[in-house]
DNA sequence: TCATAAACAGACAAGTCTGTCTATTTATTC
DNA sequence: GAATAAATAGACAGACTTGTCTGTTTATGA
């Protein structure tokens, strides 16, 4: 929290998860972050390079979480029972703003496709993560999906119902 | 096609599904509607509005398509794999653009309720076609989640892998 | 044909945005 | 302590944004 880029970095992460990416400018940044904008542009080169580094950052953040909420779990049901309560832990913590990268994805357009590599090598690491825990299968991919939408609704409706519902159907299906 | 709201919700459905909505100016709106700025906001009060008035238009076509797609099918698993084929279709059609109504709640900001409003109310009809079709179940449920995040795969990952996925999910489930 | 309505073009205000630049101050290192 | 590096503040360019406004032209209907 010290040195300007790990400012920069902090609060693009609260801003952009707050406000979108689009809707977030650089003056906001760095008033906030309180760094001089020569200093943000000493740093990166541009707001989409700040992107990537914030995607980066975020990537590596939210697995280290989901890593440690999951450790201590060996029994698959405990597992998947788990993921979602995940869900639900970070919905508390952040306010119910769903998936930074799925929210970027939104707003990309065609030339952008540094940030969208980065967006889909998250989504394929997820989806590696559930396939390492769950051996690679079908059961694999469904969770991951019932997961990723499960994010969504919770978004959509600042609700955790459909979180609860994934987790019951889990329950049935097994 | 040939009055000038016609034209400019017209337009604006092309330009907010490919380029997003903060993306997307009022000026390259009329100017690719070929209509005047004091005729836009005759029609509209504001951007607001206007995305408002193409999300119920959206809605309408949209649930349209799915209904004449879903229509002559009558038996459970016929169309649970007409819906995901739906989706593939759509992916065709509309380029893998994904959901408008998704697509917009990424970008909203807290104030902007009146349009958080019309794509909650546009899921919820979504989900009720489906328990609709498929009683009011668990199951109808898990289609709803399941048909949620193949959309937003197949925007991702500009593929159908995913659907098919589904589709082999539900079919070793049913 | 004439009045009314609806469209047009486009300038403008007031604000936003990203990125560059100059010039100054604060830290660090030899 | 002097030289170098890293930070600061903030003006500025140039392009964009939404929304308002004036004035002109085209359609429509009696």
């Amino acid at each position: 929290m010290d040195n300007p880029r790990a400012r920069i970095l902090n609060t693009a992460s609260l801003l952009f998860h707050q406000q979108g990416y689009n809707s977030t400018g650089i003056n906001q940044i760095i008033d906030e972050a309180k760094v001089a904008k020569a200093s943000f542009y000493q740093y990166f080169r541009s707001k989409d390079e700040l992107c990537i580094a914030f995607l980066r950052f975020r990537h590596e953040y939210w697995f280290a979480e989901l890593q440690a909420y999951t450790q201590h779990i060996t029994g698959r049901e405990g597992f998947i029972e788990r993921v979602f309560d995940f869900i639900i832990h970070m919905n508390k913590k952040e306010n119910y703003r769903g998936c930074s990268f799925l929210n970027i994805l939104s707003e990309l357009s065609k030339d952008q496709e540094a940030i969208l590599a980065v967006i889909q090598s998250h989504k394929n690491d997820l989806r590696n993560f559930f396939e390492n825990r769950l051996e690679k299968s079908l059961l694999a991919t469904h969770i991951y999906l019932l997961f990723e939408s499960a994010i969504i609704e919770s978004q959509l409706f600042k609700s955790n119902e459909l979180v609860y519902k994934s987790k019951e159907i889990i329950n049935y299906i097994i």
